[in-house]
DNA sequence: CTACATCCCGTACCTTAGTACGGAGTCAAG
DNA sequence: CTTGACTCCGTACTAAGGTACGGGATGTAG
């Protein structure tokens, strides 16, 4: 029972809610490193930093970003070997396409807020769709 | 010169900075409408509202939504007609949905934050890739 | 030591979201 | 009244992100 307690792929992949198949395909894009398999012989074991790198790359994906973004990201590190004011530059850049996105996941969800209101009949307001109350905003700002 | 003003799909793709067969592909899925060829013959004029729609298609496919989740979206209409007390329900949970990106995307952020912040070179503390400035934010929470 | 589950790896296939192409019709300018 | 640009429509191809499959190796329970 050498291998009772050891994260395999299929162990590891379940904890991530993502199949086998998914893992190796992330391995073969080179977004995750491939743990070495033991000198002894058996199944690779794949640590917690691996798995903690399996749930950013769905959750930034969820997010809108692609793969080759993602990729982008996690290999932002601020290490004092690497170009510091290079890092930065990425980093701030990243943070301002962040910081994009969630002002205009506001702008929709303000919309989606003013449909809710909108919906109990009191209407007639041309402001009936997600697209009609979001521009029923944009109007006021700018 | 009778064609001089209309919004023909040429004119309409260049605004919306998409190409001519993308609005296509759009119609054929039943994202947007085609515009009717207008009867004395000669080409189709594509609306504002069209042009709305095809913005807030990009917009939210930028956002993490696939074109059946916008399609949904789209749909939710405060029509008095329609059943409001569902469509209710159905925008309260994309609200919840959107507020929930919001939120992640607000702890990438923070995590970027950080990470320019441990950039110049008083590092040494274990916040070096985007992943790990993410957790030792998680840790403080829930 | 055998059955069954998993792993490993390569190759093939699938879905989503476009993009490109070709031929016929239409339009506006010269 | 021709030329060049664009529309219209159908069909075909592509890229990204997986998902499935098959055969051999390895581990674990009975």
């Amino acid at each position: 029972m050498r291998f009772q307690n050891t994260t395999t792929i299929g162990r590891a992949a379940k904890r991530a809610g993502i199949g086998v198949e998914t893992i190796r395909f992330y391995e073969r894009r080179g977004l995750i490193a491939q743990p070495p398999k033991p000198a002894a012989g058996g199944f690779r074991d794949y640590p917690a930093a691996t798995l903690s790198q399996i749930r950013f790359i769905r959750e930034a994906q969820d997010l809108g970003f692609s793969l080759e973004e993602i990729s982008d990201l996690m290999s932002l590190r601020a290490d004092p070997k690497a170009n510091c004011a290079q890092v930065q530059r990425r980093a701030e850049a990243k943070l301002a396409e962040v910081e994009d996105k969630i002002e205009r996941l506001k702008g929709i969800g303000a919309a989606l807020g003013r449909l809710i209101e909108a919906c109990p009949g009191k209407g007639a307001l041309g402001a009936c769709s997600i697209i009609e109350a979001l521009e029923s905003d944009e109007t006021h700002k700018t």
